[in-house]
DNA sequence: CTCTATGCAAAGGTTTTGCACTACC
DNA sequence: GGTAGTGCAAAACCTTTGCATAGAG
């Protein structure tokens, strides 16, 4: 992904809607880019700008998030933890992702392939629906899982 | 739904599993049944029960909700609100759910036909992960939110 | 009668808000 | 320089927990 291209984009988007561009949000949305495979929270986003060294508010995190995700700069994604996360909608917008989250170890994959064109295809003709977004997660178990239950149900998981 | 069936056989899940049927166990029961279309969450469930006119702690709901998830009699979700909503897992375990929410108006449609089965099978054979259970939420306009936007652009929506 | 479940209130965790201060445009 | 943005702390939420009491089995 060509970071400095998605930057100034968001950036301009920023600037256009009449929101100041701070040295908060810049890194804000560069903790976003730089991270932009994990689905991180509020709170995750703001350890990491501590760690590079910003003075912060977690109130001032909060409520950047809040702007890029009216601006539809950025998804609020919601599992069962009870903690908001966060994925920046870069690229083209036809280019969904879904999640397989392990219910074993609790591990997180990202899928990138849209599997869903037919269903949406689908639920719009049956059910008059026009689909914008979608929100898919599989529950299961990983590979390594899979394959620690094969090897002996004795003990040895890397569970929580 | 046999609703009197879907009762018992929870109240016998619970009762061979070692838990209590206690009033408010039944109670909380009987309204997840009479509202199980309907996503409610913890403290719509609570408001209910008062209706009923039945004297209540909400942390009595919320534990029972734990154990009933934890029977893998009822599923907890979320959307993207920062509530946790709960829906009764009836039914055969094969029939799954999902939910379309319209942006604009914000109504939640659910659709009860499994739309997933080849998609499933498509992450079993490429990633090997094996799925058992998913939330798939769509997110768009519906159908009387589409007629709106055509029938005129200039004020009357039923929106929030 | 015992041991689990309840209700209350207090604590915990996440997110939002009020307000004085700062700094971008 | 004026207005929007920040940081802090307090408040507002939702959810969980501790503890004394009540009640199911």
């Amino acid at each position: 992904m060509d970071t400095n291209n998605e930057m100034s984009k968001i950036q301009n988007c920023m600037h256009n809607t009449g929101f100041k561009l701070t040295p908060q949000r810049q890194a804000i949305v560069k903790v976003l880019l730089d991270h932009h495979q994990e689905h991180l929270s509020a709170e995750e986003i703001y350890i990491e700008l501590l760690r590079a060294s910003f003075s912060f508010g977690l109130a001032t995190v909060y409520r950047t998030l809040d702007i890029l995700t009216d601006l539809n700069l950025l998804t609020k994604i919601s599992f069962e933890d009870g903690v908001a996360r966060y994925d920046l909608r870069t690229e083209d917008p036809n280019h969904f992702h879904h999640h397989l989250v392990c219910t074993q170890c609790g591990k997180t994959i990202e899928i990138h392939e849209d599997l869903l064109n037919d269903v949406e295809k689908l639920v719009f003709r049956k059910y008059h629906f026009k689909v914008s977004d979608h929100r898919l997660t599989f529950l299961g178990l990983c590979k390594d899982c899979q394959n620690e239950q094969l090897m002996g149900d004795e003990g040895h998981q890397r569970n929580s």
